[in-house]
Order: C-alpha cells, then structure tokens, then sequence
RNA sequence: UCCUCGAUAGCUCAGCGGUAGAGCAACCGGCUGUUAACCGGUGGGUCGCAGGUUCGAAUCCUGCUCGGGGAGCCA
C-alpha cells in the first residue's frame, strides 16, 4: 500500500493509503472516533467506527494522547463535513509512540510559554503557515536571482571588525584575537561583484542592540545583493521587480497558508512594479503637512514611518536621505552632497522597512575621507580600500530582511513567529 | 537605557482588605458525524521573591526578579 502525503491525498480519492503522522486532536462519541491527523504537509481528518475497525484498533483510538505518533491505513473519501474535503475511514491503525501529556493544547497560550516550548509549537496550523510562507519567500528571492544572473557568494560570519561600525556586535575570542558576529555581508559583496559582476549572499545576521519591539531580532536572516557598474536607480529597478516576484510566488504557492492566517490577498495582489519614489524631502514635507514635528536631517522613527507608508498601497523607496545619518559607504550626490544615493524601501501596512540599499563610494579618497570622519580603523578595512584601487566601478546593493518581508506577507504582527528558532532580548532557549 | 502594563492551579484568566475560584488540560463515566465537540464526576495552589502597614494581605505600600507592549537603534 502506498504511503501518501496528506497535500496530495486529493488524488487517492477511493483508494486504501497508509499515512505517516501524529494526532493533532480527537473527537469521540462513544462509538466514532474523529482523529484529526497531521504529517507535516497537511491535516486530515480521519474517522474510526466501531463495527468497522477490530475492537482493539477501535479502542486504541479512544485512547490516544495529543500528537501520539501514530500510522493509519483507510480509504479516502470526499466528504463535505471534512476541513479541505476529503475524509479517511480507518481500515487500520497502529501507535508508534503514546506521547506523554502535550503542554500546547488547542485552547489560548502566552507569548513566554509558547517561546518557551517553540519546539513543539512550530507543529500547531498557525507557526507551521508562516514558516511554510517563509520558505516559500526564501525559495523565490534566490530563484528570481539566480534567473537574472547573480551567483550565491556566501560572506563568512565571523569577521574582525564591524561593517558599519554604529551597531553593538557581538564579540567572540578567535584564538586569542577578537572577532565579532556578522552584522553584513556587504563588504564582501561588494568585493564579489567585481569578481562575478552580479552575486548575493544569504545568511544570519546578529545585532546586539538591546531592541525590544515586534520588528526586531537579535539573530535574523537577510540577503544582499550586489552589483557592479549599477546606478542606485538601477538598483531600485532590481529592488522592485525582486520584491514583486517573490509576492507572487507566495501568492501562487502558499495560497492557503495565506488564507489561514487571515491575510487579505487583495493588498498583496496590488504590489506590483513600479513601486513609488519619494524623496527624503517630500517625506519631511508629507510629515509637516500632517502636522508632526520633524526637523530636516534627523532619521526617521518608526511612527514617521507609518505615517508616510500609510498614504500608499505599494511598498515605497524612500530616496535621498541625509548624508549623516546614513552609513559612510553611501555615495553622495554630486550637486548635493549633504544627501546620499540610497533608498529604503518601506513595506506597506504598517510595516515598516524591509530593505535599505544604496550605489556604494567608489572613489579612494572620498571613501577614506568619509572613513576618517566615523573613525573607522583603517587597517581592518585595506582590503575594503583595494576594490578602490584595483578597477574600482560603479556598484550598489541591497540587503532585505527574511523576517521582516514574510511577517509583511504573512500579514504576522511579529517578527518572533517567522524564524524558527528565535533569539530575542534575553531568550536564547530553546 | 527609558516609558507603560503585568505575574493567582499544568494552561488561559477572575477575585482587589475578611475561609482560594472558573474554563480548558489530566483522570473516571456517558454519547454513531464531531469541527477549540458536548454532558456528569474526581484530583489539583508557598497567589513571582523579600520586607512593611493592619486584628487580618492574593488584595494596600516599598524594593527586587521575570515577562508583555512601546521608544531609541536598525532589516
């Protein structure tokens, strides 16, 4: 008998199947059981009558435990009453595993203790949607890359010195020699794209700023792009067309996990490219005309933020911010040079920025000029100075945030639940 | 680091000066179509920790610890 996938139980439909999975809840009436089954790809219920199951099977039944790990043979029948519409009537059932009482029940949980027992909680419908719209997310960034020509160039996470220098890294002894945690790839894309032309890397970033919102993650995972002899105007071409993509692929693939988590599809069918430009400028003006307090050269906060990403239904480029508030590799405008080629690319809804990119320096004496002003070590970065030296180009980047764009997605209100495994401000466990 | 809210049964919470409560989970029983199934019963507590006020504190006050939400910083 074949084993079968509960996704594909759709083309067994009269047919005995063998399923491979765990209690996910039961009904019992006395002389029904409803078991409700999941195997990781999928739920489905399946029903034990007495009469039509061996007595002892059938009361096996009645005694089974919240995921009991448990094989089940039955014939598979369409049925109404039955969530995603089809239905298993047990010819056979056999217990792996009688599981111990299980701490996640089906009723209302906290926060600490569903973070405290994530191990488990990634089985319930809700974290298992969201980490399937999170690999959907990942799986079509790199296919959209890969099919327009950049090439995965991984950027090592321990590194000797910050990459932007204004973040709290985390430090580690490296045979007696600091180290620190990655907190960017970019320099060493940067570095790729003059090897490869158009490459990426993809992997966790740490940051040890002691950031408690929803929108924040000690470890996360973003992927950067990078490529030379490309404009910032280039870069939000990409920007655009990439974040696109990956909407959709969610759109055509997670569909249901989409709908199961509430999401109103119909603002996600509205981001499609062109996404809108508006410069650092306006942005002040769209805050004073809406009466906020708001001084030109100052970053922006998050409620500034929500406040311009309100007025649009698309993701939105921030454009042309000052030159001093942003990071010291950011090529300045030449008739303007208080403000940098860069952008950050808001997401709509509320939330928030989900990449920020910009056409790096690549003149020496500006970068070393500008190295000079943040104080940076100059040592730790001479290879840095060596893409100046050797056929430096014009390049810009990107990096976007894994967790941030599938909680937008997703229509999540935390980062928390679109990671794994995640570390928080004080909680590293489990 | 700052602002703010909170901590009572395994879980989610009510009780806010006078004998510790409910729902769910567990256990026992009932029920042939349940959808967080339902109905009856049983067991289950150092009310976060340490002081203080009071005849009497889960309840009021102070400090501490831990957590939620937000700010700053960022993706």
């Amino acid at each position: 008998m074949d084993s079968v996938r509960i996704a594909d139980i759709g083309g067994y439909e009269g047919q005995e199947v063998r399923i491979e999975g765990w209690l996910y809840n039961k009904r019992s009436s006395g002389k029904i059981h409803f078991l409700i089954v999941r195997d990781g790809s999928g739920f489905l219920q399946t029903v034990a009558v007495r009469g039509e199951l061996a007595a002892d099977q059938f009361d096996l039944c009645g005694g089974l435990t919240q995921e009991s790990s448990i094989v089940v043979t039955g014939r598979v029948r369409a049925d109404e009453r039955a969530m995603g519409g089809f239905e298993l009537t047990l010819t056979g059932i056999e217990l792996v595993q009688l599981a111990k009482e299980y701490p996640i029940t089906l009723k209302e949980h906290g926060v600490d203790f569903l973070l405290d027992h994530r191990h488990l909680w990634i089985r319930s419908p809700r974290q298992h949607a969201a980490l399937l719209i999170r690999d959907e997310v990942i799986a079509a960034a790199e296919e959209w890359l890969r099919t327009n020509g950049f090439i995965k160039l991984d950027s090592p996470i321990l590194t000797p010195a910050a990459c932007e220098g204004t973040t709290t890294l985390f430090e580690t002894d490296y045979f007696g020699e600091k180290a620190y945690l990655s907190q960017s790839g970019q320099l060493y894309v940067e570095a790729g794209c003059m090897a490869f032309g158009k490459v990426y890397c993809f992997g966790p970033t740490f940051r040890a700023e002691k950031s408690k919102t929803r929108r924040h993650l000690i470890e996360f995972w973003m992927i950067e792009p990078e490529m030379a002899y490309a404009t910032q105007d280039d870069n939000m071409v990409v920007q655009e067309q990439f974040v696109s993509h990956i909407v959709k692929r969610c759109l055509e693939n997670r569909h249901d996990e989409l709908v199961l988590l509430g999401r109103d599809l119909s603002k996600l069918e509205a981001v499609t490219a062109p996404f809108p430009r508006v410069s650092y400028d306006e942005a002040v003006e769209m805050l004073h005309a809406g009466g906020r307090e708001f001084e030109w050269g100052d970053d922006f906060g998050a409620p500034d933020e929500a406040v311009i990403c309100s007025r649009f239904d698309k993701p939105v480029f921030i454009t042309g911010y000052p030159t001093k508030v942003k990071a010291f590799y950011m090529q300045p405008e030449p008739d303007r040079p208080e403000v940098v080629k860069c952008a950050d690319l808001l997401a709509p809804e509320g939330y928030g920025e989900i990449i920020g990119g910009s056409e790096r320096i690549h003149d020496l004496d500006l970068l070393e000029q500008r190295m000079r002003e943040h104080d940076l070590p100059r040592a730790g970065y001479e290879w840095y100075l060596d893409l100046r030296r050797y056929g430096s180009v014009p390049h810009s980047g990107f990096g976007l945030g894994i967790e941030r764009t599938v909680a937008w997605i997703s229509g999540s209100e935390h980062v928390r639940e679109m990671i794994p495994f995640p570390r928080l401000l004080n909680r590293i466990y489990p």
